[in-house]
RNA sequence: GGCCGAGUGGCAGAGUGGUGAUGCAGCGGACUGCAAAUCCGUGUACGUCGGUUCGAUUCCGGCCUCGGCCUCCA
């Protein structure tokens, strides 16, 4: 099966085609860690990983190397720092802890790697070092700049031209540079901020350089996927092309370049300086991760979307009937090598259509509910199972999901319906009728089947 | 001002030059002691004004509205 993705390079989608399929390469640009994830910042770590469990699928476990990155050196951290008097390893460890962990409560996968950037200033300043003797870089009081009159392609990534950048500029220009669009590859530190000794002084890295260096050392001169935050498009990746290409005799740095589309909050802006945002730890104390999982999937990528209460309990009413289905499975096994649906796979190989995906996956359910053959209904949960796995869905136990966890007052729900059972047996529905409501008060659903009664937590 | 993206039925959200995805909500029906779940049926949706076309929501142009970016900020 073929994989299209759209490229921002070229703001098309192509046919993806990586450069070894043993040896598949993506870089997503990681958390910069003073602070908890935020709903926003979830984004594009959920939507790498569906394509991370994507082309593990198409190209086997051990031939996709994904790296995220760890920023650990940042004006922010520093700021961070200084207000709470804390070591800046200190916040760095603890609020990367917080990352992997609110993320894994999503059901997002760790990365293959995961470098930091303080582990990695060597390779940077040899970098800095190759692209000043080459000619594209050049020191400036304590500076390390990066010369853009020295790489013609530059701006061609974001498609603006000099004249825009230098008219549209919101910051005063530092009187060191040669070109005012000109960028910082080093800068120098004061005693009390972290530094690291350089043939330019004690000082510490520009904010792109990072990455283009830890690129270059976990994956290569040339890399299949480099995603990341539509807002990253520039200044940071214009930037790390500039870096990458003129340290590689002008090889690309990525074949393809991803980005997924911004959160807004209840229409509004999403944004840490007017408050409006909400953690995902927060999220995660009201909703299961598979809920907020699932409401993120529900838009397309690349399209805005509208952070809300509505839709995470959309979201959640979604997974009750998934996971409803496979309740209903639970009397089949999955048949040996069962693959995901090839209508559900086409859709999500054309770059990454996950709400289309989920469509299948409906119409998945939809097909077992109504069928009756045991082979048909074993195979539909083999499809279900097996592409819900590649969204990162419905791998928990369905009767568990359906009544919230395990809970301390299950036994008390199942000597209720015990009761109401033996009503109903002496046609006593007003005593049935009764604790069915009494039930329900408590947000327990009842479902009469067949087979006895099976019952639901609602929130 | 420049660049990029978006405007789809009550809501969410795909998609397409010509038979109105999918889910939720609503309505009718089957099933049920009654429900719930499930299944079946049910909707004259594509910001606006023009153009191209036998035919446009889909292509082209103008306009309106909204969002993002425009260098050390992530």
């Amino acid at each position: 099966m073929t994989l299209t993705l759209h490229n921002t390079m070229t703001r098309t989608k192509e046919l993806f085609v990586p450069g070894d399929p043993n040896r598949v390469t993506m870089y997503v640009c990681g958390p910069t860690v003073y602070s908890r994830p935020h709903i926003g910042n979830a984004r594009p770590a959920l939507v790498f990983d569906v394509l991370f469990r994507l082309l593990r699928t198409l190209y086997g476990e051990d031939h996709v190397i994904y790296a995220r990155n760890i920023t650990d050196i940042d004006d922010k951290i520093n700021a961070a720092a200084k207000e709470s008097g804390r070591p800046i390893g200190d916040i760095t460890s603890e609020f990367a802890d917080n990352y992997r962990a609110d993320l894994g409560a999503l059901g997002v996968l760790p990365p293959t790697i995961e470098p930091h950037a303080t582990a990695h200033v060597g390779e940077i300043i040899a970098m800095i070092e190759a692209l000043i003797s080459s000619g594209h870089a050049y020191e400036a009081e304590g500076h390390a700049l990066f010369s853009v009159s020295a790489f013609d392609d530059y701006g061609k990534f974001s498609n603006r031209n000099r004249d825009d950048m230098i008219a549209g500029a919101r910051v005063d220009i530092a009187p060191y540079k040669k070109d005012p669009a000109d960028f910082v590859l080093w800068k120098p530190s004061s005693d009390d901020l972290p530094g690291w000794d350089s043939p330019w002084g004690r000082g510490r890295p520009g904010w792109h350089i990072e990455c283009s260096a830890m690129i270059e050392k976990h994956l290569g001169e040339t890399i299949d996927i480099h995603g990341g935050g539509h807002d990253l498009i520039f200044p940071h990746h214009e930037n790390e092309i500039a870096q990458s290409r003129c340290s590689h005799s002008g090889a690309d740095l990525a074949r393809v370049w991803m980005h997924n589309g911004f959160l807004t909050m209840d229409k509004d802006k999403m944004s840490k300086s007017t408050g409006n945002i909400i953690t995902v730890h927060e999220l995660s104390q009201d909703h299961a991760g598979e809920t907020i999982r699932l409401a993120m999937l529900s838009a397309h990528y690349r399209q805005p979307l509208d952070w809300s209460d509505d839709l995470l309990s959309q979201a959640k009413s979604t997974l009750d009937r998934f996971y409803g289905t496979l309740d209903n499975l639970s009397d089949v096994d999955v048949p040996a090598g069962a693959t995901p649906s090839d209508t559900f796979m086409s859709s999500l190989t054309n770059d990454l259509n996950t709400p289309k995906a989920l469509a299948k996956l409906s119409a998945l359910c939809k097909a077992a509910n109504k069928v009756d053959d045991n082979d048909e209904r074993a195979r539909l949960k083999g499809e279900l199972l097996t592409s819900g796995a590649v969204l990162g869905l419905l791998q928990d136990d369905p009767s568990s999901w359906l009544k919230g966890g395990v809970n301390d007052d299950d036994a008390e729900i199942d000597a209720l319906i015990e009761a109401r059972t033996a009503a109903r047996a002496n046609k006593d529905f007003a005593e049935s009728d009764r604790i069915r409501d009494e039930l329900a008060a408590r947000n327990i659903t009842l479902e009469d089947g067949p087979d006895g009664t099976k019952w639901r937590r609602d929130s």
